[in-house]
RNA sequence: GGGCUGUUAGCUCAGUUGGUUUAGAGCGCUGCCUUGACAGGGCAGAGGUCGUGGGUUCGAAUCCCUCACAGCCCACCA
């Protein structure tokens, strides 16, 4: 049969897929006696397509999913999607609007209804994307927060934290958004540079002719001004103690506060204090006793409370008011000015400081545990510098607003009393008996209303690995206590605190364990001149238009070759080149094999040799790997991997055992070279499951349930150090004899003698055959004295001639052995220093001044064959 | 403003409690090769005074300090 010079990954991918999947590969059920390893997928939004950043993510899960299940254990990876409500929301709200259909002319009921359709369309495409990559997940526990019995865990939740005092119902200061409509969380506002100007306008302070000045960038707010403030050690300042001003344009009158908040250096050192519409002011509010004056509706037009502009929006407003400032007299002067500015996340509007009802969780005491054990590693951050990071988000957390006014996602499960009393149940029925309990005349169902806003998305992604077991409604199953807590987390450092952090926090509360031991933090895919990817800036390529060119395997491996945790990815279509390129190579390796006649012939001697060192090289790298592994240095165990088959098994084993042209190859070799490479292709298969489950069953035949994806990892074993050196050290004499080829333009056909004049005689009687079969020699001659018209040079203290046919540059010659001499002596130099040191000598550890003892004699050695070599040039 | 990372070859990064490192890898680059597994390939080669200035040490890319530059997180001065 003849294959093709390239490897097709159309061929194979889909096949292997279906077939793991019919031979439920991929799924787990609790085994007590096998260890658990279990991963939660960062569920994506229900309605995403599979980007740049989902690939990474899942390819580094289904590495570690892959290696686990080779390695015995019982491998779970959990997945599904998460509701997104604000993401959701707005990509129904939109595809309504696209119909003609305004949400406000909608129930809720009728709403919903709109959503979940949308949702059963399309949501859970990225899942299905997800199995092109190869994702080995367990679909038979595809998981949706909106499921049912996740969406009561969320409830019951919500009712224990309440019943425990860590959820409170308060005013606060929110982050609105006047096009959303909803309070949105401090971490979904982005600060941006705005170009704006900063206004100067006097008030009159009351009972006088005298005004005092006062800087703002929001001169509309003035209106719900309900002080003046100054710092109390402003000398400015001190005859307007115990004063009034009136506020310009309406003339009521305001105190004169003192506070060290002031900053007497900037603007005039006089502040007015709108606390409704200002967080620092709110806090001076607060402070004060001042009133509140909220003059802003929900939208973000000003209300009837601030006496002018009735109706009309804020920034409409800020224009005429300032015109009107000024044409009365009170503007003092109008200077450019740049400040940062919030914006929703979502919608980009400029989001409004406002006091509104929420519902908040304290994180006083859920905080500390939480803390503590990623300070104390029992949960380990990957790579370890975001615990500085977690640390100071934690440490300085505030309280956590859950209420969101939109309909998709959790609704509160909070009911209001026709008196305004409130009550928390998991159900309207239970809801009912509570209330009774507490009313003075008896009520019914419908004498109760619920909370209309639904929970922050987080607040259910926060129990993923707990509900995805049923660990809240069912505490003692069989699943949660056999899969949790789960071994490892993958996801992106921007949710650490949005989501990682409460995990956290809910495994402690709802299970008195950590959720995850490890959590990998993946860093940013972006272009190569480094700008994130985005759909705006249309620099991200389609993941799956990428699998199809490139294959899978080779997708999954470039995102790997550039990706060390916490770095961020530059991604570029060199890097997937690459992963295609090794596909190829190891598909190639593998006709080579294929393509041998076997007989029971005698098994050459450089072959044994060559079988031995791989042998050897294949458990140092083997060790390499587990190292890399066991600290999630996953990019540099897949390069470990690439080199050892690429390097060690393609470019240099291959080589040596390769038969000559239509000759067959011994058997001996023949078996151990398919036995070494089944073991190679086992260690690929986590970075490259299709091409490698398609070779595993083409090297040999197997029976239908023999499949790499669960064939054994391979076992350490101790291997021959000194045979890896010494043969190391037969290369780099095969490239030095290539070298010479190379630079006196000798084809490769020429077969050559070598001379070695040397003292380590063995070495080279041992290498002989195969540094003759690699380098192309006739023979290797051991002599003692030097050859006359040859090319000459010198490894280590070995000197080695090449007898060719015509002229030897000796002017070449003497210059290389020259620069090489300089070299050398320039080391010894520095060795030599060290050595006569007498410090050093006595303080520094034996095993190193051994070593120095033996640099210089080699240097020595090395110094002492040049010389003669050059001497000989004369 | 507060906190935290980085800065090693053209690019992306290793360099593991300071000592076989006058420093390694992958990619890229240069030269040669229409070799019988693979040109999506082979062979060979050239690239770095480890950001700056000081200090500790017998010994520093590695530890300490200064500065410069880049990036991240938090808070946001009206």
């Amino acid at each position: 049969m003849a294959l093709s010079t390239k490897y097709n990954p159309r061929e194979v991918e889909g096949k292997w897929y279906q077939y793991w999947q019919e031979k439920g590969f991929f799924n787990s059920k609790p085994n007590p006696d096998k260890k658990p390893y279990t991963i939660v997928i960062p569920p994506p939004n229900v309605t995403g397509v599979l980007h740049m950043g989902h690939m990474l993510n899942n390819t580094i899960q289904d590495v570690l999913v892959r290696k686990a299940r080779m390695e015995g254990r019982e491998a779970c990876w959990v997945p599904g999607t998460d509701h997104a409500s604000i993401a959701t929301e707005a990509k129904v709200v939109a595809m309504l609007k696209d119909k003609g259909i305004d949400k406000k002319s909608l129930s809720r009921e009728d709403f919903l209804a709109h959503a979940w359709e949308w949702t059963d369309k399309y949501g859970g495409i990225i899942l299905e994307q997800l199995k092109k990559l190869g994702a080995s997940c367990d679909w038979n526990r595809t998981k949706f927060t909106l499921d049912e019995d996740l969406s009561k865990s969320v409830i019951k939740v919500f009712v224990d934290l309440y019943e425990k005092g860590h959820i409170y119902r308060g005013v606060r200061m929110v982050n609105w958004d006047p096009q959303g409509l909803t309070a949105i969380a401090d971490d979904e506002v982005i600060h941006k540079e705005v170009n704006g100007k900063l206004y100067h306008i006097r008030y009159q302070i009351e009972g006088t002719e005298d005004y005092v000045t006062i800087a703002t960038t929001r001169p509309e707010t003035i209106l719900g001004d309900t002080a003046l403030c100054v710092n109390p050690n402003d000398a400015r300042y001190q005859h307007l103690k115990g004063k009034k001003a009136l506020v310009p344009l309406i003339n009521r009158s305001i105190p004169f506060i003192e506070d060290e908040y002031v900053d007497m250096e900037f603007g005039t050192g006089c502040l007015k204090v709108t606390p409704a519409h200002d967080i620092n002011d709110y806090q001076l509010g607060i402070k004060h006793k001042l009133d509140s004056l909220d003059i802003l509706n929900d939208d973000g037009t000003l209300n009837e409370r601030g006496g002018l502009y009735i109706g009309e929006d804020r920034f409409i407003v800020r224009k005429k008011i300032s015109k009107q400032l000024e044409t009365e007299g009170y503007l003092v002067k109008a200077e450019d000015y740049t400040n940062k500015v919030g914006f929703s996340e979502r919608t980009d509007a400029v989001i409004e400081p406002k006091l509104s009802t929420q519902w908040f969780v304290s994180m006083d005491k859920l905080k500390d545990k939480a803390l503590s054990s990623v300070m104390e590693d029992d949960i380990k951050l990957h790579p370890p510098k975001f615990k500085n990071m977690y640390r100071n988000w934690m440490e300085n957390i505030h309280d956590w607003c859950i209420s969101r006014q939109l309909w998709w996602g959790h609704r509160i499960p909070a009911y209001y009393l026709p008196n305004g009393e409130i009550v928390v149940a998991e159900t309207p029925e239970e809801a009912l008996k509570k209330a009774n309990a507490i009313s003075k005349q008896p009520l019914k169902v419908e004498d109760l209303k619920q909370d209309e806003d639904v929970l922050d998305t987080w607040f259910s992604s926060g129990l993923w690995p707990i509900t995805v077991f049923n660990g809240i409604l069912e505490p003692d199953n069989e699943d949660i206590n056999y899969y949790y807590p789960t071994n490892d987390l993958v996801t992106a450092p921007e949710i650490l605190f949005f989501w990682v952090a409460r995990m956290i926090i809910d495994g402690y509360e709802y299970r008195q364990e950590k959720p995850f031991e490890n959590v990998y933090l993946t860093g940013i895919v972006r272009d190569k001149q480094g700008r994130k990817m985005s759909k705006s800036l249309g620099n991200s390529p389609d993941p799956l238009k990428l699998i199809e060119q490139f294959g899978a395997d080779g997708v999954r491996t470039g995102m790997l070759f550039s990706s060390p945790a916490g770095n961020d990815l530059l991604y570029d279509e060199k890097l997937v080149e690459q992963g295609r390129n090794f596909s190829n190579k190891i598909w190639n390796a593998f006709r080579l094999l294929q393509g041998w006649e076997v007989q029971d012939i005698p098994t050459p001697e450089a072959n044994t040799l060559a079988i031995d060192w791989l042998k050897a090289r294949f458990q140092q790298v083997l060790e390499e790997i587990e190292d890399h592994y066991s600290k999630f240095r996953i990019s540099d165990a897949l390069l470990s991997t690439y080199k050892l088959i690429w390097n060690d098994f393609c470019s240099w084993y291959l080589e040596i055992i390769k038969p000559d042209y239509q000759q067959p190859i011994d058997k001996a070799t023949y078996e151990a070279t398919l036995s070494i490479f089944e073991e190679l292709i086992k260690i690929l298969h986590p970075f490259m499951p299709f091409i490698t489950e398609e070779l595993w069953h083409n090297i040999r035949e197997r029976s239908p349930e023999d499949c790499l994806i669960v064939a054994a990892w391979p076992e350490k074993s101790p291997y021959d150090a000194e045979l890896i050196k010494a043969t190391t050290q037969a290369f780099e004499l095969v490239s030095a004899i290539r070298n010479i080829r190379n630079t006196k333009q000798m084809s490769p056909k020429t077969a050559l003698t070598l001379f070695v004049k040397t003292k380590d005689r063995q070495t080279y009687t041992k290498f002989e055959k195969l540094i003759g079969r690699l380098a192309n020699l006739e023979k290797i001659a051991l002599i003692e004295e030097k050859v006359e018209g040859a090319i000459s040079f010198v490894i280590g203290a070995d000197e080695f001639f090449i007898p060719v046919e015509g002229e030897v540059d000796v002017v070449k010659e003497k210059e290389n052995l020259e620069k090489e001499l300089q070299y050398t002596r320039g080391f010894l130099k520095g060795v030599v220093k060290k050595l006569s040191n007498e410090r050093f000598v006595s303080n520094a550890p034996e095993q190193v001044i051994a070593i120095e003892r033996k640099k210089q004699a080699d240097a020595e050695a090395k110094i002492k064959t040049l010389e003669e070599s050059l001497a000989g040039l004369n």
